[in-house]
DNA sequence: GTGTCGGCCGTCTGCCGACAA
DNA sequence: TTGTCGGCAGACGGCCGACAC
């Protein structure tokens, strides 16, 4: 489903394209559940911040392959670039269901960069995330062949409809879509001493033909169209994800950065793949969170933040820290980049498989003295070329590729 | 298994090397045996013909996307670039079993064109296929779970170890390495009325492993070391390449021509992997073989030539066809290219599927004046650059990207 | 010579409540 | 409340020769 089209009601949202024989357009709400609740996709038609260093650390961890030092670096490719943003499409990968999404982007021009003003539109974030769902992570006797899927109370009670209590036992047809509009069918009962809600006969198709394991989880959701969704989540297994053998590595890289500096030099769309399971860090922010976060927020080193985190159930929780530093996280190919600039340390001691480094819009810094000028303050550190105080990173003169 | 190796009685051929946990080598003769009759690939350390184009092909084949005419072209890099070949390995597609190969190719500097001379170990190609094995296309029965794998006579015969004749029934146990070292055990008997060789136990278990279906093909290969070897082969379903979701299929082209172009500008080293089951056409072509065909065959146009394929069966048979025509593939982006720059017209109405275009080196052309300059000779209307008459393509003053 | 089938037996799938954590 | 198990019945896997093409 395109982002920008609201779902009018006689539309299921499972409108399949099958223009070129490979669009297909799936549930947004089915999308963003398995995609989690930190991620969210810039609007349709809206203005964007590109990364040119994010998309890189997500071929890397898409390729199991670090940058390589024999990529050479693009001087004229700046480490943002402004995009309008034209087109949004979702989508999850046949084989694995693993969500991701595509985006048109094409770089603003400079005379377009100095008429900028947000769109009230552009400021407001909305959330997708669907309420009426339930998030479980499968047991061994859930995916065993010898039974059937466990359902918790306070989730079946939730989520399905509700049982016709005076058959004995109690129990129900249910179909569920899938994120390619695949319908799978349950039997829901319940049974058992205690009383319980289980799917039986269905369901050991669904977990092989999805090729489930302890671990994996699954998600159903009842949305107002009265339709019930299931996704999946696989646990992350190491080394989960195998080189392409397609195009090496390293030419993917070049690739991304020859694509971008060529957009950015000709000012013609490009196409991207955002994976938000597989990439470390959103790369493609929205203008105003951009703006938001780096011209009306000062920082400095010592100050105190908070930052959302995913848990293992697919909700949210805060992290503190303290910033230690401000400084580019790679001088030489990318300097001046607000990629990752800054410097933390974690309170927790458990915060090991956590970032050293975070972008100035991923964090909430914790202002004691509200509003009031940090000695130490980003902005001083960093001026921006005069010609262009508002909106930097492209435009000054460095743009002689191609 | 590296091609510079020789193998020693002492190894196995399924030397597994762990480093970065990616690279691993398999056998040489299995993997010939899976990519097919007319697939060879150049001796490490000689000097090869790199073909963008081609490598091109490659790419919009596995991503099924033809080359969009947004892609930039790259004025700085030649259609063929000479290399030296550093490293080719062979691998297979953990998931599918698909073969395909790494190279690291670096571009030859202009002194060392100038110096190029051929080696007498180029001229020669050896032939990878071994001897014996047979191959065949699975049937409903064979991948049924009702049964298991009728083993033609004479290809039990000739490949599998000889029977026991005085058991009754005759069996015994097979134990057939895959491409990735994996062992599998199948129970081999002889019996039935009439008596035939049947593999029972253990294939089923094989067949759902692999996910084989009726029209995929199996390889048995009995080698000197008197080991087994089981190859796999799978039809050519439609649409059986998904796109990628990690990079988009336009930035992977301009990944391979940036990537390409930087290593020539550079002379430094790139790295491409060559799918023979996927590519319509080799990309990477022994200097010797290029040579010979470029400088020392003269084809115009009327000439008769033959063409090797590859049957069903996976051996190979000549189709004849006429010269129509020679010119440019892409005259806008790759002037004066080698790559596919003969339009043929093939003798056989079934031909449909056979392509209108061929490179020199690909075909056989038969003199009826052997040795006889044609007064259409392709030579005399292409004529290359006088400062470098032998091997054009390179340092023609064309090279000012980056 | 070999692809497919009916027959037959054994294993495994899969539904049930018991029980304990 | 729910993860795992023993018990049990039925489905399917898988080995056999028959038979036809």
């Amino acid at each position: 489903m395109r982002l920008s089209s609201s779902s009018s009601p006689t539309t299921t949202g499972f409108n399949a394209q099958t223009e070129e024989g490979e669009t297909k357009c799936l549930n947004s709400e089915l999308w963003h559940a398995c995609a989690g609740p930190l991620v969210s996709l810039p609007l349709i038609g809206s203005r964007v911040v590109y990364f040119p260093q994010g998309h890189s650390e997500q071929v890397a961890a898409s390729t199991n392959k670090e940058v390589d030092s024999a990529i050479p670096s693009y001087p004229g490719l700046q480490p943002q670039l402004i995009c309008q943003l034209h087109n949004v499409t979702m989508h999850a990968d046949i084989e694995t269901d693993e969500v991701y999404a595509q985006m048109t982007l094409q770089p603003l021009t400079t005379q377009e960069q100095k008429d900028l003003c947000l769109l009230p539109a552009e400021l407001g974030t909305p959330s997708k995330q669907p309420t009426n769902y339930f998030c479980k992570t499968l047991t061994a006797s859930d995916t065993s062949t010898h039974g059937g899927f466990s359902v918790p109370r306070r989730a079946a009670e939730k989520v399905f409809p509700p049982l016709d209590f005076s058959l004995t036992p109690p129990c129900q047809e249910l179909i569920a879509k899938d994120l390619h509009g695949n319908e799978w069918k349950f039997r829901h009962i319940f049974r058992g001493q205690p009383k319980r809600h289980l799917l039986t006969t269905g369901w050991s198709v669904f977990v092989s033909a999805k090729r489930l394991v302890a671990g994996d989880a699954v998600i159903f959701i009842w949305n107002e169209n009265n339709q019930l969704l299931l996704g999946i989540r696989r646990a992350q297994r190491p080394q989960t994800v195998m080189p392409s053998s397609v195009l090496s590595s390293d030419s993917m890289h070049i690739g991304l950065l020859a694509a971008a500096a060529h957009a950015a030099a000709t000012n013609s769309r490009f196409t991207i793949f955002y994976n938000p399971r597989a990439s470390p860090t959103e790369f493609v922010i929205s203008l105003a969170k951009y703006a938001k976060a780096v011209y009306h927020t000062r920082v400095s080193v010592g100050m105190r933040f908070r930052m959302l985190f995913e848990t293992e159930e697919s909700s949210v929780r805060r992290y503190m820290g303290t910033i230690t530093g401000v400084s580019d996280l790679d001088p030489v190919r990318w300097p001046n980049s607000h990629w990752r600039s800054v410097k933390v340390g974690w309170d927790e001691s458990t915060a090991g498989e956590r970032q050293p480094r975070v972008s100035l819009w991923e964090i909430e810094p914790l202002m004691t003295f509200p509003m009031y000028p940090s000695p130490f303050s980003l902005r001083l550190k960093r001026p921006w070329p005069s010609a262009l105080p508002s909106f930097p990173g492209v435009g000054d003169g460095d743009m002689s590729l191609n």
